[in-house]
RNA sequence: GGUUGCGUAGCAAAGCGGUUAUGCAGUGGCCUGCAAAGCCAUCUAGAGCGGUUCGACUCCGCUCGCAACCUCCA
């Protein structure tokens, strides 16, 4: 029975989908002017692993993650850059899809955009306007006014007197209430803009979410993710736009993953100390970025160091040495293991115990080399987009910069130098000359290549 | 100031009111020409102070420390 932590309710709760069988879950993407960083790498996998838990049981999936591919970001930016603001949110969205084909995440069955969605915004915003939750404000915005919906800070567990004595609120006089939000901005000159009842201007932020949400899963749906920071106020205000403009419950379960840190504390553009995914990856394979990812829970914070990346690396490593030399018997599962990893899955999604019960499967599978058990290491893997990668071709990779060439970081080495070497090594070991076999492991193993020997005389070969 | 969450061994990271988490690293063995990998064994725990309980890392209270949100942010 699969349990997922409500932030609504801010306890785990047995997981009900409206329709049998069916999910619709949404979560915010990227606002696309910049390369995905690790903390949005985090978005990506924490929900693909998701949904692929969702669908391995069984569940009906229909999984939308938005682009936000205008607003004000978007055209500093392009404007900084003297171009065109579609043209600069073409790149990064490739960029993005590169990212994440990278790590192994599947692509949304649909990924609106936020101006291929103007009509039924604007739409939703008129609905807001006849229900008497939005008004014109004196500058021409538009503007949700909040104390007219009466679970404003249900999500968030704020209420508006705690808001309004914040001292962080900026004083708009176009406002009814400070904490009032845009739902429609009058363009600017220069800005690009769109025609609407309120006059030639753009959505803003939340009510595209509210709108493309909408639009894709219906008044109500399941599950709605994000991260942590936009509970308050883009969720909270999500809430107040949608059932604001349908009179229906929006979401049913609100899903928060936990940040990114450095050195404890939040990876943010804002404070300049994010890596970003591609820049990582030239350090380390996506497949250890993405175990590091699930090596903690979702909800937990999740430091990112050399050190936690490099512990990953070595933990993939003895996963797929397991793999390696073994029969895999597709058609055979174990089944108390596979009841032990779905009972952490079914805990809210617990993948570092999921991981732990992996690593209990390695152990005796190193001791049986059972096909049974290297095929229910896989296949379980395979539900947390680990492992799916050939053993012999993960450990002897050599990554770095495809582009460049500069393969340096985890040894420069060919395959045939390091197979002639080895070729020598095993006639001075016939020869009994340990000396020279020692020197040729020991140069090897200077560059980054690690020999075993193994019992029937051959030497295999990894790298570091 | 308000709200939310966290504090576990050398590092990372989980569950659990009483019984081995797990990974990396360490130590002792087995294996090996020696290694590596693997296997076996094993040392380091739960911020502090109270309370509940036969028994608490686990529940409750307080204190201290950390983070996030209250402004755009995944």
């Amino acid at each position: 029975m699969l349990k997922i932590y409500n932030t609504l309710t801010r306890s785990k709760e047995v997981f009900t989908p409206r329709v049998a069988g069916k999910v619709g879950m949404y979560v915010c993407g990227m606002t696309v002017y910049d390369y995905c960083h690790v903390g949005h790498a985090r978005v990506m996998v924490v929900f693909d692993t998701v949904v692929r838990y969702l669908r391995y049981l069984n569940y009906d999936v229909t999984y939308v993650r938005n682009i936000t591919d205008i607003d004000d970001k978007i055209i500093h930016r392009a404007n900084e850059n003297g171009e065109d603001f579609h043209a600069l949110t073409e790149r990064f969205i490739d960029a993005m899809h590169e990212d994440e084909d990278a790590l192994s995440v599947m692509r949304p069955d649909i990924e609106p955009r936020a101006t291929s969605s103007i009509h039924d915004i604007i739409a939703m915003i008129e609905k807001l306007i006849a229900n008497e939750f939005a008004y014109v404000g004196t500058n021409g915005d538009v503007f949700y006014a909040v104390d007219k919906f009466k679970n404003y800070g249900q999500l968030s567990g704020k209420n508006l007197d705690d808001l309004q004595a914040g001292e962080r609120v900026d004083v708009d006089l176009a406002k009814r209430n400070p904490m009032d939000f845009v739902l429609w901005k009058m363009a600017k000159e220069g800005e690009p803009f769109w025609e609407s009842p309120w006059g030639n201007g753009r959505p803003g932020w939340h009510i595209e979410c509210s709108a493309m949400s909408t639009c894709c899963l219906g008044n109500s749906f399941d599950i709605h993710g994000g991260g942590m920071d936009l509970q308050f106020p883009h969720h909270e205000n999500e809430i107040a736009q949608s059932e604001g403009a349908t009179g229906e419950k929006f979401v049913n379960l609100w899903m928060h993953n936990g940040f990114v840190r450095i050195n404890e504390e939040k990876m943010s553009k804002s404070l300049s100390n994010f890596f970003t995914v591609r820049e990582v990856l030239k350090q380390y394979r996506s497949e250890i970025v993405r175990f590091f990812i699930l090596s903690s829970h979702y909800r937990s914070p999740l430091n990112y160091s050399d050190e936690s990346l490099n512990d990953a690396n070595a933990g993939l490593t003895r996963l797929y040495t397991a793999l390696r030399d073994v029969e895999i018997l597709e058609a055979e599962i174990d089944a108390e293991y596979k009841m032990r990893f779905e009972e952490a899955m079914n805990d809210d999604f617990n993948t570092p115990v999921a991981l732990a019960v992996l690593f209990d499967i390695v152990r005796e599978l190193n001791k049986t080399k059972s096909p049974v058990l290297a095929a229910t290491l896989k296949s379980l893997a395979s539900i947390l987009g680990l492992l799916q990668d050939n053993p012999e071709s993960f450990l002897k990779f050599r990554f770095g910069d495809s582009l460049t060439g500069d393969f340096h970081l985890n040894s420069n080495l060919s395959e045939e130098f390091i197979e002639q070497q080895i070729q020598a090594r095993i006639d001075a070991k016939k020869a009994k000359n340990w000396g020279l076999a020692d020197q040729i492991r020991d140069e090897l193993k200077a560059q980054g290549i690690i020999l075993e020997d193994s019992p029937d005389g051959l030497t295999r070969w990894r790298r570091e």
